[in-house]
Parts: C-alpha cells; sequence; structure tokens
DNA sequence: CTCTCTTCGATTGCATGCACTTCGGGCACG
DNA sequence: CGTGCCCGAAGTGCATGCAATCGAAGAGAG
C-alpha cells in the first residue's frame, strides 16, 4: 500500500519536511497510476502529514513551533487517558510484547536517529492499541507521528537512553495497576520529551527564508 | 462542496445509518463526476461517518454501542481540555457569539429534532474553535458529529430544554474565568447527555436480526 | 546588470472508459 | 415450500485523456 509506503517515508525523514510530492512521480515510482497516488496524498494530508495546496504540488508539512505546542498538549491529554483506560487490565502476553518492544528499542539505540524515534512512537501506539478503542487508536497514531516530524524539525539529536528507561517504568506501573503513577510517569515523559525538543520559538537565524517571513506571511492572508 | 453537504445530510438524519451512497448516484445529484463523489466519500469515512467496502457501495455508518461509548469517553477528555484552555480566555465578541448560538439552540427548540441536535453540536464546535488549536477542533468535530449519529440511533426523542441550560452556564463559567467550574459542568453536562442516551446496551429483543447478530458477525471476519 | 513581462513546459482538476466484482431475481430441483 | 445455481444489471477499482492553472526560464527594456 503506498500510502503506508509513504508515510513511514515521511516519519523516517526519507521525505524531510517541505519535500515536494508530485502525483505523477509517486505513481511512477511506486508502480501505479496518479489516481491511487492521489488518493493516499488525500489520506495523508487528512492526518496532517502532507499538505495538499490547490493547483500546485502537494508538500510533506512542516510544523510551525505553535502547531507543535498545541500537539503535544493533545497528545499528554490522550496518552493520560490511554494509560488510566488500561492500567492494571493488560493481560500477560500484553505486558510481554510491550517489553520485547522496549528491548527493540534499545537494540536500536546505536542505529539511526530516524529508526529509534519511530520505535519510540511505536511504543505509544502500541499502549493506544490495547484500549481496544479504534478513535483513540486513530487519532494516537496521528499525532505521534505529526510529533515524530516536529522532533526531528526542532530538537537537537534524539539522545534516547531515559526515554526507554521511562517507557519500562510506565509498563510497571501499568502491570502494578497504579491508574495514577502511570498517568503522572506518562506525563513527565512526554513533557520531558516536550520540553527536550521545543526549545526555542526557532532560532530564527540561519534559516530559510521562506521560514522567517512564515508568521509575516499569514497576517497578511 | 459536495463533502459537506453530504456530511450534513448524515448528520441531520437525512441519510439514516446504513443508507446505501452509490457513486454515480451522488455524483448525478450534485452534478459532479463520480470522482469527485468518490473523493468526498473518502473523506466522510476518514472521519467514520461512512463505511467504505471494497467493491461495494459505501454505507452511512451504524455506530455499535460500544463505539459510542468509546467515542463518548474520548469526548469527556478533549472537551475537558477545551474549556480548561479557553476559561477567562474569552473576548468579549466571542462570548457573545456563543450567546447569541445558544439563543439560535432555544428558538429552534420547537423545530425538528434533528436541527437541535445539530445546533448542540455546533456549540460545542464552536467552544472548540476559541482554542485556535486545528487539530482539536478536527477531532471534536468528528467526535461530536459521530455523536449525533449515535444519538438519534439510541435516544429517545431529545428532550433539549436541560441541554441549553448547561450550555448557558458553561459560557458564564469560562467568562469568570472558573477553569474548575467550567470542566466540571461541561463534564456533567456530557455525561447526562450520554446516560440518556446510551441507556442500554440495544434492549436485544424486537430488534432487527441484523443488530441483534452484529457483535457475532465482527468475530467472523 | 537588474527588473519585468511573456511564453511554454510541468502539474493538477476532473471526466470518462473499461475490466472486474458483487448483487438480486428467476429457474430448476429436492 | 424451501434451497441452490446462474446470469444480467449495477457498481466499484483503476487508468487515461483533456482542459485549466501554475511557475520557471528566457527575452526585452531600462
Amino acid at each position: 500500500m503506498i500510502c503506508r509506503a509513504l508515510r513511514r517515508a515521511i516519519i523516517e525523514q526519507a521525505l524531510e519536511p517541505g519535500a515536494k510530492l508530485p502525483e505523477d512521480s509517486l505513481g511512477e515510482r511506486f508502480g501505479v497510476s496518479r489516481t491511487i497516488a492521489r488518493y493516499a496524498l488525500g489520506q495523508l494530508a487528512s492526518e496532517g502529514l502532507v499538505e495538499l495546496r490547490r493547483n500546485r504540488i502537494a508538500v510533506v508539512v512542516t510544523p510551525s513551533w505553535q502547531d507543535a505546542r498545541d500537539i503535544f498538549d493533545i497528545r499528554m491529554d490522550l496518552e493520560r487517558l490511554i494509560v488510566r483506560k488500561i492500567a492494571g487490565k493488560l493481560s500477560g502476553s500484553q505486558i510481554a510484547r510491550l517489553k520485547a518492544h522496549v528491548e527493540a528499542e534499545r537494540e536500536a539505540h546505536d542505529g539511526p536517529n530516524a529508526v529509534s524515534i519511530r520505535l519510540a512512537t511505536e511504543f505509544h501506539i502500541m499502549l493506544a492499541s490495547m484500549t481496544n478503542s479504534p478513535v483513540l487508536v486513530r487519532y494516537v497514531s496521528e499525532i505521534a507521528y505529526r510529533c515524530c516530524l516536529t522532533l526531528s524539525l526542532f530538537s537537537r539529536p534524539h539522545s534516547s537512553e531515559c526515554g526507554i528507561s521511562e517507557h519500562i517504568a510506565i509498563i510497571e506501573a501499568l502491570q502494578d495497576g497504579d491508574a495514577n503513577k502511570a498517568m503522572s510517569l506518562m506525563h513527565s515523559h512526554l513533557d520531558s520529551v516536550a520540553n527536550r525538543a521545543l526549545v526555542e520559538p526557532t532560532p530564527a537565524r540561519g534559516r530559510d527564508l521562506l521560514d522567517v517571513l512564515a508568521p509575516y506571511a499569514e497576517e497578511a492572508t
């Protein structure tokens, strides 16, 4: 499925924010017609990963700092809801799957940064899927993916060590059924990620002219 | 835009859950080609309002009772987040717009039930839009629209009087900047709507064979 | 040398065509 | 009367064609 492939390419930064996505190039690359490529772009657009401008080439979105704050805010809330829902209700095999995933994260720790970010993200999606709430899964996936984009835009190289140990702590709290502890752990986990990432409203010097002028352009619409 | 028109038709129950939506009929009705109709169906599907089955006619979704609970749960959380964000931060004109909307709700109170449900829903979306968070707006819109569907499926004729007074109380709490009070008001407001609506997991006798067997059918996929 | 205008290639928006799949009615048969 | 089968009609999945639109390069003027 071309949609999934594209999504992953965006998440892993193979396609950087701002990258152009012409329909026929995509179609040719994936061996399908423009129709399919166009449909995939529509999907990705509705997930907030690509920007569709009328009569112009679609591009990978470039999240603004403001967007990033918004998204992290909502993410906090949703993920707290998730841990509250599943604390103490996970089966043994579910716990095992979570632990296995964290193990994979540890193994990928020395690999490429984009992969470790993707794995960390997938941990959260895995938690969401254990609520058996399709809507929750969709929203958290979407938001988490967009956080990926943001992280790789604003943050310095991701030091994922602490993230991994925090994931383990969360699993333990969930296993013990301590919802409050799990919620506060999740909260501080996301908070630390956000604070590490969203250090400044963009350095503002040395950036692309386009980026610098973006806020002014908005106002002149 | 055909997408908006369709959405509204679904919300207002002009198209009941389960109604078939063939691409060419839609296209013909709206004076566009299948391509456009198909695109609209895709959008609506990604919003969870229509169900797209491969090689088969698209239909308006029929939310299950379990779905309904899920959605209400998430809605509670999101709307609490919203009132927390905007409590005490609304401008005079924003307050005025909210009050005007409630007034419109009151006027429509004697009209068709579907319209008053739609207006009540739009009140919540209006609140969301005042957070200036596009993601929040999208999610709450989506969830609220799906709640519309659910309400008209499960609830007996909506007695909207109490809903209106609760909306007013929420506006006042927001105006006073009392975030906690607004959050608890919103919570109990949604809770009462949910409890009034989601009375039973479906009466289970006298229902359509189809509905009764739905849970079993899921499992057999 | 720089700025502006114009023109042409590149790309999207949308409609249509064709092959494949599903649905539903009629018919034979138990 | 109920059951299974078959075939035409209807509908979707996808590719392609054509017109409209955008943007970048090149020509021309200052």
